[in-house]
RNA sequence: GCCUCAGUGGCGGAAUUGGUAGACGCACAGGACUUAAAAUCCUGCGGGUGUAAAAGCCCGUACCGGUUCGACUCCGGUUUGAGGCACCA
């Protein structure tokens, strides 16, 4: 048997019969099933294309031969910058590079044998597709969807091009791993921000992955809260702010603003100190994004004199800061700062000794009835000689604790910690360090049969000598406990008291309280203890007083749309003098890109493009005077963003795609990529369709029915392959040794196909061997044509097995089912026709050559052409069943009893079993347990 | 820090969704065939205990606890790893 010829010869054949063509005006039901069409890189196929190829591959098979008219299409996703460097460098024109890569993609896959259409296939670059993809640009810009603005963009330095947000992750270039900076540039930007709530909302008329999902909806980042307006002091403006936590606007004790913010313009002549405001803002706008993103660097910023805000709620004035920790660009480039309870505030107003307020309490113990209510402290007397803690030990009464006290009338915290210090200890030279935010402590004292509200405020002493008096005590504490000193480990160990725990650590390691609590200092909010019900009530309030309403903010924003790139569609725009921006009539799409062999970036920021004069000068398609085109072409997601809808009719030269089309093929069923796309391919594929229906261009709002996300193949080392690392697997290598079907079973048969797997090769020659086995089988084959009689329950249950497993993405499960089942044929002396060509069938979708050969030489019709096997549901059952007999949860032995006998039935033969027989003696059965066909339990004592 | 997912033999991974944990494959060990090798076939393969060999018994699905006649599966907590987001107010 010579593997490359039968693999060469099926791939013919399929090609010539047009075996997996799909067609348009079909009476059958459609499947589209469609994987992210590559990037034809110069390096050639990898071997995680084929496991994702071959997946979908073997659910297109079998969903063709259980009769659906099966769309599985593929093409070439080809603009983009590596193509364009490597022209530049050789002088040629990157449609040349990309025409060899293609080719070399185009037979790799093809010696895999991967049923896709062929005659479907385009590339993005094909002037034929970009034209469309030109003319729905066209579509955006009459929408006002499509806008040209000055803005501040990522700016790689190296590639001399702008970036979307999406391709500047990081802070630095996708492409080349150059640290972005910021420059001011005209761009042509997709309004994808006012589709943020329909692409959140969308996503419920789709089945995708959890996971999928989740990184759409964090992407997007929906948060909603309030506007709030702060009046800026002495002036008509207000300084208008976005918070998630309105019910916390009385403990707010500064602002900031980014160092962008329009006001420090607008007011400069009222910054005192405006040479170190001028100062900062050069600092902010030097640093890179990773530089100012970084998490670790210290808070930094510049308090603006002359310059205060007014608090809406209680009219405090408030000082206002310029921080690079606000950001310009999300929300309205300002924020009101509640150190109390936010890190990022509390870490500036720590450094910058602004007043801290607190305004949620923590809630400890449980709140209870007719409470009385006490104010109180915590003292934890610290010795740094030692770096001993004082706890005052009540034994059986209370354990460990701290110094505890009620403030007694007019006393403030400290006199009465001090005071208290003295009354149970003696020590009477302590020094006050630091204090807690009030806790809200819920308890009920026994002794006084009393429930108590108390709110307890933790303080931190240092002990500064060992000066005593006698201790002064109640007549309840004498003799009740004893001083201890405790390092902190111990404490940590000893206390157990919820609120003197939480004491401990606050004043060991003092931070905002983020979390839900009781609101105090809030006037009218004073006493909820609900977040949501707060903020729900102080937004009425800021309504009611006008100053400030509920708003939803979103970390998404609108698509960059330009690049400063030759290889790339061009943008159909054209800039007159007299007319502004004028978009190319329809009837002269495409703008093609000139055909020059030799592209210069330029160092003005444009793209090449831009020196080509031939080709940018053009009269104005409506006054016709010299205008000029637009330079800058569409970033690389442009062609992906609608390629699916092109396979439905990749040869229309009068729309897009056909409503016929449209209507006949609708939402793609199954659509795989890499995780790496679940967010910005994705993104961008959905919003451009969400427009196009929005618009009356296509049928169905989510283009995509399922999203799956294949795992990725890593090397031997289970490290991610890499050309670095010397790890890479070649597939063709693969396919010539062990052939195409050992290389598409193994890596069906590798693992979970959603997960990462390590590649070995052993496994590979293991799915090789089953192959041969397989094939072996064929000498022990009879002329019967009807199944084994010994082999017909297994061979109904594979059959659905398989089925399911392959429609349901369980791969692994699938081969391992053959691989039982020809197990269990080859302990045979023989097996029929039937037998035998029911494990080809099954086994086709995952190794296609070698079953077609086998089933051809036995004299049958192609496989590919045969309707799939079926199975009948009242032979997936043997008439005897094996149970297994567990006494007290534990099995102790198995029974053999007919197909759904009767409970009692099966206790008595299950109670005769000899090893069951042994535990159940001299124990009494409470309880007895039939599971049908399953187990049986005995409760015994 | 937040969100999502995962943790099962030496390894990749199964387990009918609460019912005999470790299917199937790899690796390894022993044996058969062979002058030899390859290929193929047979046997064993979670740990412990036990036996001449079996049988049997105990432990075991990251860790601790709970629900249940019964938990890899459900609930609460801890921990480790992967991915996504991240000074996003």
């Amino acid at each position: 048997m010579n593997i490359k010829e039968i693999e060469k010869k099926w791939q013919d054949y399929w090609l010539k019969n047009k075996s997996f063509e799909a067609f348009n005006n079909s009476e059958k039901e459609k499947y589209y099933i469609l994987v992210e069409f590559p990037y034809p890189s110069g390096s050639g196929l990898h071997v995680g294309h084929v496991k994702s190829y071959t997946a979908l591959d073997s659910m297109a098979r079998v969903k063709r031969m259980l009769g659906y008219n099966v769309l599985f299409p593929m093409g070439w996703d080809a603009f983009g910058a590596p193509a364009e460097q490597y022209a530049i460098q050789n002088k040629i024109h990157p449609k040349k590079a990309v025409e060899e890569n293609i080719q070399t993609f185009k037979k790799q896959i093809q010696s895999l044998g991967i049923s896709f259409d062929w005659s479907r296939e385009f590339s993005t670059t094909d002037p034929e597709y970009y034209k469309w993809t030109q003319w729905q640009f066209l579509k955006f810009y009459e929408q006002g969807m499509a806008y040209k603005a000055e803005k501040e963009i990522n700016w790689c330095p190296r590639c001399k091009t702008g970036l979307s947000n999406e391709d500047a992750e990081g802070g630095v270039c996708e492409r080349c791993g150059e640290k972005v900076t910021k420059k001011l540039k005209e761009q042509w930007i997709l309004r994808m921000s006012a589709y943020a709530d329909e692409l959140i909302d969308g996503l419920k008329d789709t089945e995708f992955i959890d996971r999928v999902k989740t990184a759409q909806i964090n992407w997007i980042g929906r948060s909603e809260g309030a506007e709030v307006d702060f009046k800026l002091e002495n002036t008509e403006d207000v300084l208008k702010v976005f918070t998630t936590r309105p019910d916390t606007l009385y403990g707010v004790t500064f602002m900031v603003m980014s160092p962008e913010h329009e006001f420090l313009k607008k007011y400069e002549d009222r910054i005192k100190n405006l040479e170190e405001v001028k100062k900062y803002q050069e600092y902010a706008a030097s640093k890179t994004e990773i530089e100012r993103t970084d998490l670790t660097k210290e808070k930094t910023g510049v308090k603006l004199d002359g310059l205060r805000a007014i608090n809406p709620v209680n009219n405090e004035s408030i000082e206002i800061w310029i921080s690079d920790y606000v950001l310009a660009n999300y929300g309205t480039g300002a924020i009101m700062a509640v150190p109390a309870h936010d890190d990022r505030d509390y870490e500036f107003a720590k450094k910058f000794n602004i007043n801290i307020i607190p305004v949620i309490a923590k809630i400890t113990g449980t709140p209870q009835d007719n409470e009385k209510y006490k104010e109180s402290i915590v003292a934890v007397l610290h010795n740094p000689k030692t770096d001993k803690y004082l706890s005052i030990n009540w034994h059986e009464k209370g354990g460990n604790l701290f110094i505890g006290g009620t403030k007694q009338e007019n006393e403030d915290n400290i006199s009465c910690a001090v005071r208290e210090i003295e009354e149970e200890t003696g020590y009477t030279n302590v020094k006050y360090i630091s204090e807690t935010f009030p806790i809200n402590h819920h308890y009920y004292a026994y002794n006084k049969n009393q429930a108590y509200e108390i709110m307890a405020t933790g303080l931190l002493f240092e002990l500064v000598d060992e000066s005593k008096n006698e201790p002064n005590l109640d007549e309840d504490e004498k003799d009740n406990f004893t001083v201890e000193w405790k390092t902190k480990e111990e404490i940590e160990s000893l206390v157990k008291d919820e609120l003197h725990k939480t004491v401990f650590e606050n004043l060991l390691s003092p931070s905002a309280f983020v979390e839900d609590g009781k609101m105090i200092n809030s006037n009218h909010l004073n006493g909820m203890t609900d977040i949501k019900e707060s903020i729900q009530k102080m937004i009425e309030h800021l309504e009611t007083i006008g100053a400030g309403k509920k708003m939803v903010t979103y970390r998404l924003q609108d698509w960059i749309f330009s690049r400063q790139r030759f290889w790339g569609e061009p943008i159909p725009m054209i800039y007159c003098e007299d007319c502004g921006w004028v978009p190319v009539p329809e009837e002269e799409l495409p703008v093609l890109l000139p055909d020059i062999a030799s592209y210069e970036p330029t160092d003005t920021g444009e793209s090449p493009l831009a020196n080509i004069e031939e080709w940018v000068n053009t009269p104005c398609p409506k006054c016709k005077k010299m205008a000029r085109r637009e330079t800058d072409t569409m970033p690389n997601w442009a062609g992906s963003s609608w390629y699916w809808l092109r396979y439905m009719d990749p040869n229309n030269d009068k729309e897009f795609v056909s409503k016929d089309a449209l209507n006949y093929w609708k939402m793609v069923d199954y659509y795989n990529g890499g995780m790496e796309h679940a967010t910005r391919h994705l993104l961008y594929a959905r919003f451009w369709n969400q427009f196009l229906y929005n618009n009356g261009l296509v049928t169905y709002k989510e283009p995509f029915k399922k999203r799956v996300a294949h795992g990725m193949i890593l090397g031997t080392n289970g490290e991610k392959m890499s050309k670095s690392k010397g790890n890479v697997i070649n597939p063709d290598d693969m396919v010539n040794l062990y052939g195409a079907d050992a290389l598409r079973t193994y890596e069906l048969f590798i693992g979970d196909y959603e997960k990462d797997a390590a590649w070995s090769e052993n496994g590979l020659k293991g799915c090789k061997r089953f192959l041969d086995k397989v094939f072996r089988l064929k000498g022990k084959v009879t002329d019967e044509n009807e199944y084994s009689k010994d082999l017909e329950i297994l061979i109904n249950q594979t059959i659905k097995k398989v089925t399911d497993d392959i429609l349901t993405m369980n791969f692994n499960t699938a081969v391992s089912a053959l691989m039982i089942m020809s197990n269990k044929f080859d302990e045979k002396e023989n097996i029929t026709k039937k037998d035998y060509v029911t494990l080809l069938h099954l086994l086709n979708p995952i190794a296609p050559h070698i079953t077609e050969e086998i089933n051809e030489n036995l004299g049958n019709k192609a496989l590919c052409e045969t309707v799939w096997p079926t199975y009948d549901e009242s032979k997936l059952q043997n008439d005897t069943v094996t149970m297994a007999v567990s006494i007290n949860g534990k099995v102790r032995g198995t029974i053999n009893v007919a197909n759904d006998s009767a409970d009692e039935e099966v206790l008595k033969i299950a109670k005769a079993e000899d090893n069951v027989k042994k535990h159940l003696e001299n124990k009494e059965i409470i309880k007895e347990i039939v599971v049908k066909n399953r187990i049986v339990n005995i409760v015994v004592k």
